[in-house]
DNA sequence: CCGTATTAGTTGTTGAACGATCCTGCAATC
DNA sequence: GATTGCAGGATCGTTCAACAACTAATACGG
């Protein structure tokens, strides 16, 4: 019997150990490539060319096709074939409506798990020490770790899964901004404060901060979405 | 070029004149068969005999059981194939915190579309007119509709569609209970008041309402879940 | 009685095939 | 000149058959 302190650690290997089918393993392929904007919006997948490119069959990827698609990083056509996401700006402002809701009320969380408020605060401070060094990319994740941290303090699993989309569809809008590196430098002392705020149990005005925090972002994107439709529209 | 009225009208016929594919089409005959309590939670669901069954191809098939996997109503199992989902009290638990957290902020939505506000109230009619007659499987219905308009208040199409889902997964929960007939039947006054509230721009009561009766129903469906537990581990 | 090897049944994945649908370009028409 | 109609080609939707990979149940041997 004598379990040691190995049988923690090997189960949550075990989770990473299980295999995964091969339609998984293109999806998570699929999606690296898609977030970090290395396949533009609009761009259509065609289904013969990626299935050579990654080696599977057409039926396999197809159904990679589908588990992205409902991750809402693809749309799918019907006989025309699946698309990268090109949001339009109701679905942006849709996006942050349904952040602003959960991530409000996350934060409002009575007694939040301690896991949850440590990841917070690494993230505040992983933002802060890359900020210091100049990295805007870093300053980015470090960001997106700090919202998914906010929503874990729900302790909900569900509203995790949901975050991580939410965020993966974040990444993915923000590439049609120009210049996104230095867009989340600002929002460090804010993040910063609503960490304060709900180490101090004070979760109803970390969600008023939370709240103006998001709106002015959505703007703040809303209007860099203008300036390229704009670019594209003279185009 | 000369555009009259009746071109937005079209445009927004034309949605629902879009063809399914086969696989959609499998997926929402399953899913309706599911939902209904038609096959009982932990089946499995062979590939070969379904797909004979409704006459479809094994891939088509697949490609419908990914769907219903992603709405939660199957579960996937590596090399072991897809089942009706068997909810752990632990995902019913957390299935109600996202319904409290959507549904009350909803809820306190400041100026609510109006076609939302009448979806709620003809839900509470429908729902008394049922009761009335003794028609408790309309009850359960009207009492839904109730849900998914309160999620409507939002504005929001995604919250729309996460509402949907998360009613589709409570109807499956509900089919565990032995009589879920009357189980609706008490909240209807509850309904009525929220209603009233909403239409009177008092939002923060509707909510502060909204959550006991949240909390309360998930209690409920609860302590049945315990019996049935029982009942199975005995027998 | 326990553990192991075998076997049967199911899922995972492939490759090819064919009909259905969409897009492109060109000719015909007003 | 702009719109309509019509090939032709390309791509998607779906099916089918086959085999590899895996699980579960059975039979076997200690």
């Amino acid at each position: 019997m004598n379990a040691g302190p190995w049988l923690a650690e090997l189960s949550s290997g075990s989770a990473a150990l299980s295999r995964r089918s091969t339609a998984e393993r293109v999806a998570g392929l699929l999606r690296t490539h898609v977030i970090e904007g290395r396949i533009p919006p609009g761009t259509r997948l065609s289904e013969e060319d990626i299935a050579a490119a990654v080696s599977v069959s057409r039926n396999t990827l197809r159904e990679a096709f589908r588990l992205l698609v409902h991750e809402r990083l693809l749309v799918h056509e019907l006989n025309r074939g699946v698309f990268v996401r090109e949001a339009s700006l109701d679905e942006v402002a849709d996006l942050f409506r349904l952040r602003r809701v959960l991530e409000c009320s996350s934060v409002r969380t009575p007694e939040p798990p301690e896991a949850a408020v440590a990841r917070l605060r690494s993230a505040v401070s992983e933002g802060e020490t890359a900020a210091r060094e100049g990295q805007w990319q870093e300053v980015g994740t470090a960001n997106m770790h700090f919202h998914l941290a906010v929503g874990a303090l729900a302790g909900s699993p569900r509203i995790d899964e949901l975050m991580e989309q939410l965020m993966a569809e974040l990444r993915l809008v923000f590439h049609v901004m120009a210049a996104p590196q230095k867009f989340h430098a600002p929002y460090l002392e804010d993040n910063a404060r609503i960490c304060a705020l709900v180490q101090a149990g004070r979760g109803e005005e970390a969600a008023a901060l939370l709240d103006t925090y998001l709106t002015r972002a959505e703007q703040q994107l809303v209007q860099a979405y203008r300036v390229v439709a704009n670019a594209t529209a003279s185009a």
